[in-house]
DNA sequence: ATCAAGTCTGAAACTTGTTCTACATTATCC
DNA sequence: GGATAATGTAGAACAAGTTTCAGACTTGAT
């Protein structure tokens, strides 16, 4: 039996994500940080099974029944780590945009710069990346928020001056697709960084593809 | 704690899997079949989470501890039941030939095939899919091989003269990311029907890119 | 200050994947 | 055919995710 439906008043996550969950007080917010680092911090060590929702409770000094209000199950608070994660990169990537010529270039070249971050905690990679593609329906929004976040990583890196057209929209959720399962065969140790490499340069050329068309 | 080394002398997969292990008598290979079927038909009903180890052994007339000598893991058993579906598949597909002009309309004709074929058991198609991106390094070899079959398969597709070319292979290698990715969002209620139609025949256009260039 | 509602805690219980054990059955080799 | 190793069986035991519950603590409104 999975963690369908739960959630009566969950305390739910801060950052814009939903209508309007009730604002969590400063404790909560502060419990809801120990979590999110506890998880990080187990997951850093030995990956998804690492992450054992006794010691995340325990390290962050809370019940276990109040871990599973505020996280419902294992992989919505792996994911929500992810969303933490995403975050500190998307304003870390900020801080030095990519130097390329070519939209395609720039992505790639953004793409391999977050790959090596993830190369640096290569269990806490595993933890997050096994929990978002393992995600069943019942984590469908929290998934979806880091599929955003992702995108306008993306989209930022691509530097475009107009809006995106629909077909550079859906080069992007391929390059997005490719991101996540290229991920997915380098921690699984089924391909090597090169090959990582490898692929996301080859799917970034779908960039150029739209651009070209248009001349 | 997962499931890592096992198999002191497990009877293996029988299909052009590993080395050599020992050839399954008759009744061996009856079981792993009736395993496998119970396996799917499980997975036909409730996807992942109906594949309980335990009803699997009742239903194929094997004691659990059978089970799992011949599949080391939940995840094993779902991965090797996939490439079961996939030689069907496989078989099935070539009797029909893709009709397109070019390599991109084939392949995305064949991938669009087969992905009806999944929305005909989308809990099996679940159960499989999960299996296979959750996988761990312990099940690398058996993921290899169905990432091995699905390479045949859009490789049968393009239907190539001459030998692939690096670049196909590249392009080939990101045509099954996204397969794979797009359908995870599928399955989880992320995308539709129409949005995984999108995708793979944008990322089929890669081949196109690769003869393009030639010229 | 006080009452009610909502939260948090600690601990036990339940579920399902996985492992282990003692014994029965089968296969192999002489 | 019989010794012997490999394989299969039943069932208990264990591990980790999840649920539940009774009671203590906070909070917010009166």
């Amino acid at each position: 039996m999975t963690a369908e439906a739960k959630a009566v008043t969950k305390p739910a996550t801060a950052t814009m994500t939903g209508p309007a969950s009730p604002p969590l007080t400063e404790r909560q917010e502060a419990r809801r940080r120990r979590i999110l680092h506890a998880s990080a911090q187990l997951a850093s060590r030995g990956g998804f099974d690492a992450v054992q929702m006794r010691e995340v409770a325990e390290l962050s000094q809370v019940a276990l029944g109040t871990l599973y209000r505020y996280f419902p199950s294992k992989v919505h608070l792996l994911v929500a780590t992810m969303q933490d994660q995403l975050q500190h990169m998307h304003s870390t990537l900020r801080k030095r945009p990519p130097a390329g010529e070519e939209p395609a270039e720039r992505v790639a070249e953004t793409l391999m710069r977050a790959f090596r971050a993830l190369q640096r905690e290569p269990h806490l990679a595993d933890a997050m990346v096994r929990a978002l593609t393992f995600a069943d329906r019942s984590v469908s929004p929290e998934v979806d928020t880091v599929s955003r976040l992702t995108t306008a990583i993306i989209l930022d890196a691509m530097g475009l001056e107009a809006p995106p057209t629909a077909e550079q929209l859906s080069a992007v959720r391929v390059i997005e697709h490719t991101w996540h399962s290229a991920l997915i065969t380098w921690l699984s140790g089924r391909a090597s960084i090169a090959q990582v490499k490898i692929d996301i340069e080859t799917v970034c050329r779908l960039i150029d593809l739209t651009a070209a068309e248009k001349a």
